[in-house]
DNA sequence: CACACTACTTCGCGATGCGAAGTAGTGTCA
DNA sequence: TGACACTACTTCGCATCGCGAAGTAGTGTG
């Protein structure tokens, strides 16, 4: 029961989440996704996640040089994905309070 | 993003919660759980996660006949049971505030 | 020149939920 | 009697997905 299993069908949500405000790089969004929390969160399966939500249709990219590195892969939501952020939002709000109750229950007689 | 992903690593925390404050079998337990609002966990999951953590020490186990079917395996939280329910709820509600902020999150500036 | 940080990719593994099928016991209904 | 439905559990193999490890490559620092 470490936070890795946890995250399964939930990284998807975290990433569209990350880039409702502003667009994103792969190393960018994992740092993001760490500094809310997330502490776990491997590198590989953000970069995998992103290429998911790509080939998903719900992200754009481009490439853009930097001078100080690498080159940057961005990622932007495009209007199928912040329809998804918002379904799979409520979706995960859904599923959490259900699970709350559960927590919480106690001889509900 | 089915239900489905978003069950992995929570199931089992969703079987000790079930459990905690009555015993139950199997079939019960999948009933309990879909009362609950986990309308779409699968049968075969159920019954494999009780044997999982079953095996893990956290659960104890009798079988009891019944005389209006086959025979029915009773499973009750023991005291590992319970502190890994406490310990794992609190995990789970850890990692839910983090995604609720992250998608509460909006230019936080 | 070794090292660290950024930035991304590929590979294969492991955990876990699921559907399908099978076995069995009971009751119902024609 | 035979078909079916519900209860109750098991076994099997599949698919998803997060992860660690390794590799590539660019930049800057000691």
């Amino acid at each position: 029961m470490d936070t890795t299993q946890l995250l399964k069908g939930v990284l998807d949500l975290a990433c569209l989440a990350a880039l409702r405000d502003e667009d994103g790089y792969g190393y960018d969004i994992l740092r993001r996704l760490r500094t809310a929390g997330l502490t776990e969160v491997g590198d590989a399966s953000v970069y995998g996640t992103l290429r998911r939500l790509f080939n998903a249709g719900l992200l754009t990219t481009y490439v853009v040089p930097s001078d100080e590195g690498p080159h940057r892969k961005y990622y932007a939501l495009n209007p199928a994905g912040r329809a998804e952020l918002q379904r799979s939002g409520k979706v995960w709000h859904g599923f959490a309070s259900t699970m709350d109750d559960l927590l919480r229950e106690r001889e509900t007689a």
